[in-house]
RNA sequence: GUCCCCGUAGCUUAAUGGAUAAAGUAGGUCUCUUCUAAGGACUUGAUGCAGGUCCGAUUCCUGCCGGGGACACCA
């Protein structure tokens, strides 16, 4: 429809013969305005004219044009781009919002990433919650998705986790005592190196615990993975790739192998171990020795924004290709209005606590509990900081997953008891007299996708569907919907296409939509 | 100290450089109870400060103030 409507005003303007092209169109910020505006007009003198030209060039799917404001003209459309656009919806179902815009593209997102031997924390259900979201958004836009896990199974916080069996104690013990110090270095480096047959006995099945204990929580937040990552694995490869490229790349100091880049950091340490920027140099050539991606996108914490920054700089001297390849996508921290979490002062709240948590709030009911958690997560831009409040989260009014799940679970029985009753929808009855806000709103879905997918930006998706189960419940609350007039039965047909949008909305966004609450 | 991110209504958040800055909650005034554990109408209320570019700035630029993060062998 934008697209017809640039159209429409470009052969305007060009048989009024006028050079200067720019303009936008876009959907106003208030549905009284119009449903679709530009800013054609501002720049021109005989705005009158322009408009009257544009009228008489219009499909009979836009009802009325008119000049407003400052310069701009509003479009509105007919009520029969509305009925088409309903039976669309209807019969796309639940294909109803897909794009082919990255057609071809093969996708490799990265996140969750827990470290085995250590807590799964709400911060792992933070990345969780947007690197799934972001999948599906991207899988909605016809590219192949492949969801990978990079754990780090190696590196100090393991020794530290080994130590003495907790990882808070060694992390404190790592800190403040020098002897200890000395011994979780020296774990380390035969947890590398496999060399103590006792301590590789420990860590077999510690590491083998969490992992599947990691299993089950991935399956309560519906989330499979096709490919896990280990930095054992990474390490070594990333280490080869360092080792190579010393006097070209990389270069020593102090006993350490570093990299210059806008900061300078250290790839293989003094120990002659890789640290995490090597890990992740040998991360990248791995995923795409397993994966001939397109692109790759790796959901983290915002504290390694600069990191992140600096392996991507080595990268692009080694592998520019896939350097350029790779996207990384920061978030913000999930923080309890009690105050930030830390694993490392020991004071972590996990995942299963958090829901266990919210789950109490709703009756045990967990597809809600997970909803209300995505939801939070989900109803702000990636990359801020989320202050979550669990009253808020589970309440049943306004902005809420549960919200949306109930609006969604309602239309559904509406749509039950009438069909029970030997009703029919129809999109084409003619008794309808005036266009409703929902219908303004659900022919919008796909542009709304094609935006979330363009941005990696699922808060554009959770702001439409809330507005959208608010119109839905303003069009109940004044419009008789059970009923055999030809009204009902095109009331019936929008309870059918708000169901379809609210229960695809959800699926993007990888929140349960129970069709019963 | 240097670099990066963030400052929007009492609170939690929106806004490809566009119209009167948008929602939800909380507050106030009415109202409904049909099909879930649900509402509806009206109302109070905001861009940290100071400049600059622009017909137009929450958005871009500069400075300041405030908060967070990162700054070589943790991830």
């Amino acid at each position: 429809m934008k697209e017809k409507l640039e159209n429409l005003i470009k052969k305007t303007l060009n048989s009024l013969g006028i050079e200067d092209k720019r303009f936008v169109v876009e959907h106003p910020t208030d549905l009284k305005m119009g449903d679709y505006s530009t800013n054609v007009a501002i720049k021109y003198g005989h705005k009158e004219e322009l408009v009257r030209y544009i009228a008489l060039n219009k499909s009979d799917e836009i009802g009325k044009v008119e000049l407003a404001g400052p310069g701009f003209i509003n479009f509105y459309l007919s009520k029969e781009f509305f009925r088409k656009s309903l039976g669309e919806i209807i019969e796309k179902g639940e294909n109803f919002g897909k794009n082919q815009n990255l057609k071809g593209e093969k996708t490799m997102v990265e996140y969750t990433d827990p470290n085995p031997f250590k807590e799964f924390h709400i911060g792992h259900l933070m990345s969780n919650a947007i690197g799934e979201a972001v999948s599906r958004i991207i899988e909605w836009s016809g590219s192949e998705v492949k969801r990978a896990n990079y754990e780090g199974d190696v590196g100090l916080h393991i020794a530290k986790a080994l130590w003495k069996g907790n990882y808070t104690l060694g992390s404190r013990a790592y800190d403040e005592d020098p002897q200890a110090k000395i011994e979780i270095q020296e774990i380390n480096k035969k947890i590398y190196e496999q060399s103590d047959p006792e301590l590789n006995r420990r860590y077999e099945n510690g590491k083998k615990e969490s992992l599947q204990k990691f299993e089950e929580i991935y399956k309560r937040l519906g989330t499979k993975f096709d490919y896990y990552f280990f930095e054992s694995e990474t390490g070594k490869i990333g280490t080869k790739i360092v080792e190579e490229n010393i006097g070209k790349v990389f270069e020593k100091s102090e006993g350490a192998v570093v990299f210059k880049g806008s900061h300078t950091r250290v790839f293989i340490n003094s120990q002659g171990l890789p640290t995490y920027e090597a890990k992740d140099l040998g991360n990248a050539k791995n995923k795409y020795d397993k994966y001939q991606y397109t692109k790759s996108i790796v959901v983290t914490g915002n504290e390694i924004k600069d990191y992140f920054k600096i392996v991507l700089e080595a990268m692009s001297q080694i592998f520019p290709e896939l350097a350029h390849k790779t996207k990384h996508l920061p978030h913000g921290m999930l923080r309890l209005p009690t105050g930030k979490m830390s694993s490392r002062t020991g004071d972590v709240i996990t995942a299963e606590e958090l829901i266990d948590e919210v789950k109490t709030k709703t009756k045990g009911n967990e597809p809600v509990a997970i909803g209300a958690i995505k939801y939070m997560i989900l109803r702000q831009a990636i990359g801020n900081d989320i202050v979550f409040d669990l009253e808020k989260s589970v309440s049943t009014e306004g902005d809420s997953g549960v919200y949306l799940q109930y609006a969604h679970a309602r239309a559904n029985s509406v749509f039950e008891k009438a069909t029970s009753q030997g009703l029919t929808l129809n999109t084409n009855s003619q008794g309808q007299t005036l266009t409703r806000e929902i219908e303004k709103l659900l022919y919008r879905f796909p542009e709304i996708v094609e935006r979330a997918g363009a941005e990696y930006a699922p808060h554009c998706i959770t702001t439409y569907l809330t507005e959208l189960a608010a119109s839905f419940n303003n069009f109940y609350a004044h419009e008789q919907v059970i009923g055999d007039s030809p009204e009902s039965a095109y009331r019936l047909a929008i309870v059918q296409a708000f169901k379809i949008v609210m229960k695809n909305g959800l699926n993007i966004l990888g929140i349960p939509a129970p069709e019963r609450m």
